[in-house]
Formats: structure tokens, sequence, C-alpha cells
RNA sequence: GUGUUUGUAGCUCAGUUGGAUAGAGCAACGGCCUUCUAAGCCGUGGGUCGGGGGUUCGAAUCCCUCCAAGCACGCCA
């Protein structure tokens, strides 16, 4: 289907051109003075120019032609030259009916689908998650939605972090603590063990203590890189431990995934693409891209335009070893290889734009992507504390991410047995639900690239712009049209009549917004539009329903109106929550 | 130092890509429940859009400059 403003603005293009000026000054706006109308036009202003004459005048020529219009309710022409326009009640009405018969609310699929890759999550094997990882998986799992929503194909990748240093310091460790482990024995032969020698609770005690010993002593450091170097190498205990930590570590890491509804395709990593290295650095070396300096292998990706110095890409360290930007390139080249994606979005820190920015660089330069291939960031900012900084625990730790749930599940819980009475176990249940959308809703509010600050009483609450306001709503809704089905009616596709008060005007015009929000959000890659416009829809409806009576209602064609119109606005909102990443319950 | 991002009400944030009188929420104050969830709705107060200059019919938005804060600047990821 297309937007409403795509169809007011065909029509004020036909007014310019049938007036004598040229149809591109027709672009229709929001109103941005609600009082005055529903849309406008600027274009007359635009034009005084090109046409030497008062805007008001080209305005009022514009306004005559727009005098027969059936869709128009409204339109004026006023000084300096805005014209402004109402549509009218049979209008909204017919496109809302469209909207509800349409299989996809009025949304069309993308005729061209995109195929990208979206590499978000980013977590470290061994190593918990913690609030730094909440906004990549969080965004990322939005941004997919959205895109699948409009029929891309998005391809998620947690990207894992297994294949560092991080490793070696784990075995090492290990080596250390339980030396007479199978693993470390030069000359077995035979199989190893199934089940791993630790627990998630022991490998995630273990790496901190590893790197702070590390930082400490030169030798243990030593020996961590040479263990680093022999995993890398194919050191056969090595590698079967590695595969442990590897098991133990995805294991939990998809059970806390799952609890914040993030879901991936592909739990690749790292250490996928080993086999990749040795082929791409050779390759950057055979064609001169790739030269020695102090040791290391890098590539120039300087450019003329660039305001400041920007490093060359390190390939390779002095000692050899691969880097964060060496598995970054081979991952674009099996990715390309593999699925041939129109576009590879990160979605990570904004910190490591650079980083990015020269990946991004040497990958085109050395044609590891098609030219049209977009490889793109999107650069988050930091979740910082109500002072400021860097959010963390009370005692000033790392918060884990675990931990934050469960805090945020108990306020909530606390919230809701404080408001209604209900079952110890269906509360639990509704403040997980409620918990997740008030985390999600408060991060996702915020534009992704600034910094926000995360207050769990501001998010949790129920009155403002927050999750749980949006799910009260949702569920407020739900519950008539519950009622509503037990008088033994159907919700069926109601043919919807013209709005009988300004706020069930308000209310259609702000539903029948949906579409043109999605498309406008996810080419942004911006969810926090859709927060902003589900919360002006759920303040339109509740504005709607305070001051009409809608089961009482005694005219049954007006009464399966409303509820048409009801059924619409729910489903608007649970696509919108559903792209948001979160759910609504049946009561709370 | 260089580059970059940010600066909007007491607090947290929007601002439809240059339009009319800069909007919400929280906090404060006042009103509305025998009637579909009052976790709601209606109203009041609160602003030199960091400062200054410029571009034009018109600037929170574009350009210059200054101030303040955050972040990044080759062998971590």
């Amino acid at each position: 289907m297309n937007t409403i403003i795509d169809l007011i603005t065909e029509e004020v293009k036909n007014a310019f051109q049938n007036a004598g000026y040229d149809p591109s000054y027709g672009r229709v706006t929001l109103s941005n003075r609600p009082d005055l109308c529903e849309y406008q036009c600027n274009g007359a202003m635009a034009a005084a120019k090109a046409y030497k004459k008062a805007p008001i005048m080209i305005a009022k020529d514009v306004v005559e032609q727009l005098s027969g219009s059936q869709a128009l309710e409204l339109a004026e022409a006023v000084n300096p030259g805005f014209i402004n326009l109402k549509v009218s009640g049979d209008f909204v009405a017919q496109y809302l009916t469209a909207m509800r018969l349409s299989d996809h609310l009025g949304v069309e699929k993308a005729k061209e689908p995109k195929k990208m890759v979206l590499d978000y999550g980013g977590p470290n094997v061994a190593k918990p998650l913690h609030v730094g990882h909440l906004r990549s998986a969080i965004i990322g799992e939005s941004i997919k939605r959205m895109g699948r929503f409009l029929g891309h194909e998005i391809i998620g990748d947690v990207h894992l972090g297994d294949w560092g240093l991080q490793m070696g310091l784990i075995i090492t460790e290990l080596h250390k603590r339980q030396p007479e482990l199978v693993y470390f024995d030069e000359n077995y032969q035979g199989e190893y063990p199934e089940e791993a020698p630790f627990t998630i609770g022991e490998l995630e005690e273990i790496y901190p203590a590893a790197n702070a010993k590390s930082k400490e002593d030169e030798a243990y450091k030593a020996e961590a890189l040479e263990a680093t170097h022999q995993l890398q190498m194919g050191n056969r205990g090595y590698r079967a431990l590695w595969r442990h930590i590897l098991k133990v570590s995805v294991t939990d890491l998809k059970r806390n995934y799952a609890n914040l509804n993030v879901d991936f395709d592909l739990w690749n990593g790292e250490s996928d693409v080993q086999d990749y290295i040795a082929p791409m650095v050779k390759d950057l070396k055979d064609r001169g891209l790739a030269y020695e300096d102090q040791g290391a292998i890098v590539v120039d990706v300087k450019e003329e335009t660039d305001t400041k110095e920007v490093p060359p890409c390190m390939i390779l360290k002095s000692d050899g070893a691969a880097l964060y930007t060496t598995t970054d390139l081979a991952t674009i080249v099996e990715r390309m290889e593999k699925y041939q994606p129109d576009e590879i979005l990160y979605v990570v820190d904004k910190r490591q734009e650079m980083h990015f920015v020269q990946v991004f660089r040497c990958a085109r330069k050395a044609g590891m992507v098609k030219e049209d291939t977009k490889l793109s960031f999107l650069g988050f900012g930091t979740m910082n504390g109500k002072d400021g900084k860097p959010f963390k625990t009370r005692d000033g730790g790392v918060m884990r991410l675990e931990n934050l749930i469960r805090e945020i599940n108990e306020e909530m819980y606390k919230k809701i047995v404080d408001n209604r009475s209900i079952k110890e176990e269906d509360a639990r249940a509704t403040a997980k639900i409620v918990g997740l959308s008030a985390i999600k809703y408060g991060d996702l509010s915020n534009q992704a690239s600034k910094d926000y600050i995360f207050d769990i009483e501001r998010f949790t609450s129920f009155e403002g712009n927050t999750g749980p306001y949006i799910l009260y709503t949702t569920v407020r809704i739900k519950s008539i049209l519950n009622r509503y089905m037990e008088e033994g009616k159907n919700v069926g596709d109601t043919v919807m009549k013209a709005p009988v008060s300004e706020s069930q005007k308000a209310l259609m015009l702000e539903t029948a917004k949906f579409n043109s929000v999605v498309v406008n959000a996810f080419e942004e890659k911006a969810p926090h539009k859709i927060c902003s416009y589900i919360y002006e829809l759920a303040n339109a409806f509740n504005r709607f329903y305070h001051e009409t009576k809608i089961l009482s209602e005694e005219d049954q064609k007006q009464k399966e109106s409303f509820i048409a119109l009801l059924a619409l606005v729910k489903d608007v909102l649970e696509a919108c929550i559903d792209m948001l990443g979160f759910t609504a319950p049946e009561r709370m």
C-alpha cells in the first residue's frame, strides 16, 4: 500500500501541475501545527523564487485546483504561503480498512529484497555477559526484525570472540591448576573426554584470574602467548580444551540471549575464519598491498580527503599472530564467499569506529567485496548510570547482565503486586515480560548513537514514555476485544466508518502512519522512531478510549467500526513491539 | 596535540532533514472513577535551543568562531 502521505502528495502534485507549476513542489509533510491542519505543503514558498511570484498567490492557485478532491476535507492557503490540509473522514476510514484487509498491515514487502549479514552481539567466550553487551544485542535484534518485517533477508551472526589471547590465558591457568589433565600430556594419543573439566561458573572465575596474573607477571604472559600460538598451530590437547571452553560457554550464552528474546542465525566466531587468514595475507602481500613496517604486516588505508591521520591497517603483529582486524577482514572474505550479501552491518560500540573505517577501506582496496556491497557501521553510545558515568554495580564493579535482569524483574514484580491482586506465579511471569519491555524500550527509545542514562526506576515506571506504559495500553485493548468476543461475536474484517470524534480521527491518522514509520525507521536504522511512534499511538488511543464508550455503544454498526479500529491498533502495536523485540502479556 | 561526537525546561529525552507559537515524560500544583484496566485522562506553571557572528522571506536544524564535556588516535578486543 502507498503511504497516506504519498496519496495526498499525489493529489497536491497534480494540483501544482494543473495550476501550471512544477509538480515537484507538491511535497506534503505532516503538519507541525496540529491545531491548524493535519498535513501541509510548503512548496509554494519554495516555488516563489523560480516563478518570481508571491508565495501566497501560488498557494491560492494550487488550493483552487484541490477544491474538488474527495480525499481532502480542507485545503487552504495561509500567509506567507503555507498550504494547510485536512483529509476527509471517509478517506481515512477507507485507508484503514484497506490496511486491515492487507496481509501485512499495509506495509509492502521489499520489491528487491536485500540480503544483509548483521553482526551483533559480540560476546566473548568464557566471560559472562555484562551490561556492555546489552546494547548490541538489543539494537541489533531490533534492526534484524525491522528488516525482516520489510521482507529483507537478514542473517544475524553473534560473532563470538573465541580466538585470541584470552583462550591462551585460560589454557595457561588451567595448566597451572590441573597439570595432571590429559590435555597437557604431549604423548597422549587417545580420545579426549567428552565431559569438560570445568563448569561455566569455574570458567568465569578462571579468566579474570588469569588476566590479572598476566598483567603482573611477564613470564606468565609469555606462557599465555605461547599457549595461544600452540592453539592456533593445532596442538591437539589445546584444541580439545578449546572445544570444551566453547561448548560450555555457548550453552550459557544461548540461555542468556534467550532470556533477552534475542536469537542468532549463526553462532560463528573468530575461530571459524582461521583457514582464510593465511591465503588472505598471502594475497595481500603478493599484490603489493601489504608490506612490512616495524616488523608488522600492514596495509595503507589513508585517503586524500582525510581530515586526520588514518593509521595503516595492521594485518599481522610483529610476532606473526593475527589480530582483531585480521579476523574481521577474513570474516568479510568468508561472508562474501558463503552468502554474497548486499550489505554487512556491524552493531558495535561507537568507540570502535576507527577500527571499522580501517577494515572497510582495506576490504574495498583489496576487492574483498563487490563495488556495490555496502559495509556499514552502526556505533552505539555508552550505557551510563544516573551519575552520567559508565554503568556500574553499587560497589563499582561490572554489572552482570543476569543480575541486571533479575533486579529489573524484581522491581517489576513489586509494582505488579502492589497494584493488582494476582497469583504469585502469574505475577512472576508477567514481571518477566514487562521487565524485558522496560529494559529494551528504555534502551531503544534513545538514539542508538548517543550515550544514555540507564535509570531502572524510570524505565520500570508505568507512566510516561516507557515499555510498561505501551504494554499497559496494549493489554487494555486486548481486554476490550476479549470481552467483545465473550459476547459471542467475531472481530471480523468489519468495514470501518468515518470517525465520529476528533480523538477518533486523531487515532486513525496516527494508525495510518504505520507503514511510513517502519520504512523510515529501517532506512535510518533507528528503532527509536518506532518507539516514539507507538508512544504517540498509545497516547492517541488512551485519549480516544477515555471519551468513547465502546462496548456499550448501541448502534451496532458503529460498535463494529470501533472494534475494527481497536483490532487494527492492537495489531499495529504488537507488530511494533515485536520489531523492538518484546511481547505483551494477556493481563497486567 | 589532532580528529570526532555531543550540548534543547530542574531531571530524562524528542524535534518529521530549512517552516508557522521549540514538543513529550518525570518532578510540582489543580481537576476527573456506582460505567470497557485511574498502571488512565484533562489542565497550570517551567526555555537566551552552550555563547557570538553569518547565510535568507524564515535557523534548534546549514557555514564560521569561541566555550564545555565525552570518545578515538599501530602491535588489546
